[in-house]
DNA sequence: GTCTATAACTGGATAGAC
DNA sequence: GTCTATCCAGTTATAGAC
């Protein structure tokens, strides 16, 4: 017998295979309700539709990752040690854990978060938009305390390099067969080559 | 009168335009034809059909790019030459160069080019590896001098960084009435600051 | 809550006239 | 080379039986 939990989790946990290896736009409703073996109509009664799986499909990953975001800048400014490699670690830390998470578990979803970024889907755009701006909201009056001598604008410029490459983690994330593109499996390490690449980027004086 | 030249080209430019605005696998090869003003018919005549046309597209932009970078690295490697920022910058210019183009031409192919990094297309994944592989093994073994005390591995794995914020570059494109996200229009600035980022990165001693 | 059946549509591809 | 006409596989969505 399947229960209510059952079916919902059913469905988003074949969502999550199938936009990660085919691609949102190229993966039909039919797919996954064959993949997930549960009737077409079960989508609509669960989620209204496509879109509404949509968004619980990437809800379900992001929306914890940028609570811990959030949390961890919180605690940053009130331990009143507002710095750099602080603040990148905030940033950075949940991230590393997520797709570390995924890794260990041999989910491929890390491939569809990565991508969600720069895909034109308005459904993507406006749920990345609407997750994503309290956390820059956040970050970068802090950035603008611990960098005082660069302008805000240069600021949201170097995040901007600095968000380029956690996509491209995500993006490109390899089954676990194969090595780590960071060269490693273990978080720590990778947030000590992570903050050592950044520290002196983001702290670097303004271009000229 | 439409001269073959004409149809041809009028299909790929409007096939640029709607892959960049609504995404590759959400732009049907009729509303290419409708924005052309062509036939159906003429996609499958010219191109073989949607797969060819879509190659077609990226070839017309990323084929120049590379032969270009691999002109480059010949005349690195002619000049003896070989050190961390001179390939880096034989990397990034023609990629940066370009770039500047497309936004003088108010052309935002840009961000198709930056996605079809990260798409799970086969069509995709296929051009980009046979485009990129060529210059991956090109470059790496003349990192491989310029960089001695690192290992192979490491060294690809620090390339993946570099081509990571490329790509989130094209991807992120904004259009010419936004500023530049590198926070400058003029090339030559745009790589004083990517080399400034990079070249540490890419000298840097090991990872313990 | 879950299913079948079907409506209403859009997709890529092509045969064959011109 | 270009068109019309058409094929048919595949899509979302929903009405209505159970």
């Amino acid at each position: 017998m399947q229960t209510r939990e059952d079916v919902r989790t059913r469905i988003v946990d074949a969502a999550e295979r199938l936009f990660a290896a085919g691609g949102e736009e190229a993966t039909s409703l039919r797919a996954i309700t064959r993949e997930a073996e549960v009737n077409v109509a079960a989508v609509h009664y669960h989620f209204g539709g496509r879109d509404g799986l949509l968004r619980e499909v990437l809800d379900r990953q992001v929306g914890p990752l940028n609570e811990r975001r959030l949390r961890m800048l919180d605690e940053v400014e009130a331990r009143g040690a507002v710095s750099v490699p602080a603040l990148l670690e905030a940033f950075l830390r949940p991230d590393l854990e997520l797709l570390a998470r995924l890794r260990r578990e041999r989910v491929q979803v890390a491939r569809f978060l990565g991508r969600a970024y720069t895909q034109p889907s308005p459904v993507l755009a406006g749920f990345m938009k609407e997750q994503f701006q309290p956390v820059a909201t956040r970050l970068v009056p802090l950035l603008e305390l611990a960098v005082p001598q660069v302008g805000r604008d240069e600021l949201v410029t170097r995040l901007f390099l600095v968000v380029s490459v956690i996509t491209g983690l995500f993006a490109t994330a390899v089954p676990p067969a194969r090595p780590h593109l960071l060269g490693t499996d273990d978080v720590e390490e990778q947030l000590g080559l992570l903050l050592g690449f950044f520290t002196p980027a983001m702290s670097a004086p303004p271009a000229p």
